[in-house]
DNA sequence: GTGTGGATTATCT
DNA sequence: GATAATCCACACC
């Protein structure tokens, strides 16, 4: 399986999120492999995204990896007790990401199930980035890290190259971003059951392309 | 099956 | 001191 490297992470982050679904994303904890195909993202454009943490060129330690050479993970804790999961797009210096929205599980099932016990399904381990950030029990201590050359965190290029039919939406969670809130950066595979549950705050505008 | 509200804390102003 | 790129439990159809 192709891993992939810090020239697919070069691009912009919109390109990127789209080119990641149906890659793997794996994760390897005490050398067990768990993995699962990624089936949902968001795009964050950097300083002009008003929904994006870099807004503004905002620079703090927490985003500092948004910053960082494409291929870098992001990992922020959110509403206090969640975790989501971006790798950097672009270029260094330009601080832009695409964030992990949901993946379908593929290797090391239990073992992510271990991690959620309250999951009842398969389909409950990956579908929120909150929730796949648990089952690969990826917290800040991953974040920063180099997903092209980290051994516990990184991406394969997938069995599927070009995807069924992906489709766009406004993203999740971020209303208070005025015009940016409505803009169709989020992406994910139309009819995959994994998708997960979260509803754009602007309903109406989900289109539809070929894949 | 669908909708609503509460949990809980890092981060920045 | 306010806010957040969310999830889950529990009501109520």
């Amino acid at each position: 399986m192709t891993r992939l490297d810090p020239a697919f992470f070069a691009r912009d982050a919109e390109t990127l999120a789209h080119d990641l679904l149906g890659r793997t994303l794996v994760r390897v904890l005490d050398g067990q492999r768990m993995s699962g195909r990624i089936v949902e993202t968001e795009a964050y454009l950097g300083p002009d995204d008003l929904a994006a943490h870099t807004a503004g060129w905002l620079r703090t330690p927490r985003v500092e990896p948004m910053y960082a050479k494409p291929g870098t993970a992001y990992i922020y804790m959110t509403y206090g007790m969640h975790h989501c999961l971006n790798f950097s797009a672009d270029r260094e210096g330009f601080p832009s990401a695409v964030l992990i929205r949901a993946i379908a599980p593929v290797d090391g099932v239990e073992i992510m199930r271990s991690h959620r016990p309250n999951a009842k399904r398969p389909i409950d381990l990956g579908n929120g980035p909150a929730k796949l950030c648990e089952a690969l029990v990826l917290d800040r201590a991953q974040s920063g890290v180099d997903a092209c050359r980290s051994s516990e965190l990184f991406l394969e290029a997938g069995d599927e190259a070009c995807p069924r039919k992906i489709a766009s939406s406004a993203r999740v969670g971020v209303a208070y971003a005025g015009v940016w809130a409505t803009k169709p950066l989020r992406f994910f595979l139309d009819g995959e059951a994994h998708v997960s549950k979260g509803r754009p705050t602007t309903s109406g505008d989900v289109r539809k392309r070929l894949g």
